[in-house]
DNA sequence: AACATCCTTGTAATCGTTTACAGTTGTTTT
DNA sequence: AAAACAACTGTAAACGATTACAAGGATGTT
């Protein structure tokens, strides 16, 4: 295997050139650093990453922490992330945290503490405190995307607007029998999506002067047959259905709306639904929904993290609180129209 | 920051009894080793991994490859095959090539080479000459996930079977004209996954003594809007509309089902339904299928290389071509039956 | 021509582990 | 009691880059 020694004997000069000559390094004569890069190229030279990290400290990696990623925001996300992250020359490391408790811990007190990583990425998770000291005292930035992170840089949307908004265009149409869809705060995810969306819902409701019901409400666990199962439930009495049903998430809708057209119902003329995502599928099912652009979230929270690494932050406190909200879109769509 | 010296000289040991003693090494006594994992206990050691990769050649990392993540056969062996490797010390280094031939160069020809991973896995990825024997060169292994590869370990179904298989269960009850939709060759992945159901399907026909019907061939991309509008055009004509349609996978066949039921038509009373995969949401729609067990795939495929990495490959061959067909399983739901 | 300055280059220490080898200690055998 | 052997332990040489420091060479100034 050909190391940097190499290529200095074949180039006629000393491991240092090379070693600067490769590096866009100044102090390397235009010559010297012609024939270094036609070495290394002749010799097919790859300099040997580990011994890198260990003279300079810096890995070139950063961790991507996911709590699953098999849903739609997830996936995106995750490859936003390494999208951007890939071109500004880090790489990923993913760690999905669908194994339950066990895995957790396994990734945030083993996994990422293995000094493989500069630093790292966590997609709608809740950092715990010793999680976040844990990665701070190892001088491991975070940044966070999908809703904010005590003591952490975070990236998200307005979650309890994006509710009041989505409420506030039914409203508009003219919906006083509004119902939700969320997940469930105790076992969703470890962020409180569900739960500020569904503020924003009843803020709206009071605002509007409207009474909220209890019967109107619904948990589900932001899948389609959830939803579908929830919205039966919602709309099955006809003596107390809503005309309108907010979703707090698109895969949510689409069950919605599923279970209203097999209930004869037909959408939007005598229900309105409207989601949140704006999921691939949702311009397909002419959704109404509230667009969070996480690939560019993604680019932006990858660029804040690959930014901090350029920084020098010796003596600058590491991992400061700092929410960065990002603006959503109200997106309309075909599922939603005046109330007859 | 501690180090190995640290830990050494506050166990009162040298830095070869540490190593010795924290890698369960053998020679080492019982009190040593226990005065060692005190110590590293008590100053909080974390080994760094990049010397340990200097010293002995090891990254304990792997490179996953996929075309892209945002779909659920993908995410699903992603998820699999990164808890498999967890579990066995292994850290996934994450490369999605959806940025297309740029990021796929970047990935094989850069990121790859780096001497960051042991070895590499490839989700439905069909390998050039080059990236394979790149890769070989520098002595590492790979397995691929998704179809076979040319001069690789590989794991997958049997899809000319599959494609039998499903047809085969329509033919069985009762009908003759049955549709494909199918991905388009062309463009879809870089595997034949498309071309061969498609060709098991035609072969099921040919063997049943029917005739190949242009008409109800269709390809979409694997999207339920693409097989929505596919299955329009089989279903839209009733002068020529099958009775049946094999869909290349769940996914297309929800759009399928769709279709149908837009038309006018009952599914499986006036249609009906086949797709390929068992997705998670196949169950809710009721759809029969054939599984192919994505899950177990991907700690299959992890395994194999894992013990790769176990194994001693100094004279023998790295990557051989060796492909293991995984069995699938027909599930019949409620999206098919017999011929009115 | 002597000197200062700047640019280029090389030498060698450094990063933090693993491990070959040699050395020490203690136990068993003769 | 000496010899042979086993089990443990330590010393120091890798691994392959980066980079502080020293040194050399060319150029310009006086």
């Amino acid at each position: 295997m050909v190391g940097i020694e190499e290529v200095a004997a074949y180039a006629g000069v000393s491991t240092a050139t090379v070693s600067r000559a490769l590096n866009d390094k100044p102090h390397v004569s235009k010559l010297a650093r012609e024939k270094v890069i036609k070495a290394a190229d002749d010799l097919g030279y790859v300099p040997s990453s580990s011994a890198y990290t260990l003279a300079t400290g810096k890995t070139k990696n950063v961790g991507v922490v996911v709590p699953f990623v098999d849903r739609w925001f997830f996936s995106v996300v995750l490859e936003g992330l390494s999208e951007t992250l890939n071109g500004r020359g880090l790489d990923v490391s993913f760690y999905s945290m669908k194994g339950g408790e066990g895995q957790r811990n396994l990734v945030f007190n083993e996994l990422l503490l293995r000094k493989k990583v500069d630093g790292v990425l966590t997609i709608a998770v809740k950092l715990t405190e010793d999680e976040l000291t844990n990665l701070t005292n190892l001088r491991k930035p975070i940044v966070g995307v999908g809703g904010p992170i005590t003591g952490a840089r975070s990236l998200g949307i307005d979650d309890e607007g994006a509710g009041r908004l989505a409420t506030q265009h039914l409203l508009s149409l003219g919906h006083t029998e509004i119902g939700i869809i969320t997940g469930n705060p105790a076992t969703e995810l470890e962020f409180h999506q569900p739960y500020l969306r569904q503020t924003g819902y009843k803020e709206a409701l009071l605002d509007a002067g409207l009474d909220v019901q209890r019967t109107w409400f619904a948990e589900a666990d932001f899948t389609i047959p959830g939803a579908y199962h929830a919205a039966k439930q919602i709309l099955g009495d006809p003596r107390s259905a809503p005309t309108a049903i907010f979703c707090a998430s698109d895969e949510m809708a689409f069950g919605a709306i599923q279970a209203a057209k097999d209930l004869g119902y037909s959408v939007p003329d005598d229900i309105s639904v409207i989601g949140m995502d704006n999921h691939d599928l949702s311009g397909f099912y002419n959704l109404t929904t509230i667009d969070q652009k996480p690939r560019e979230q993604a680019a932006r929270a990858a660029n804040m993290l690959a930014d901090l690494f350029d920084q020098d932050l010796k003596d600058k406190k590491l991992n400061v609180q700092e929410f960065h909200e990002w603006p959503v879109e109200l997106l309309i769509r075909g599922s939603t129209s005046r109330r007859r």
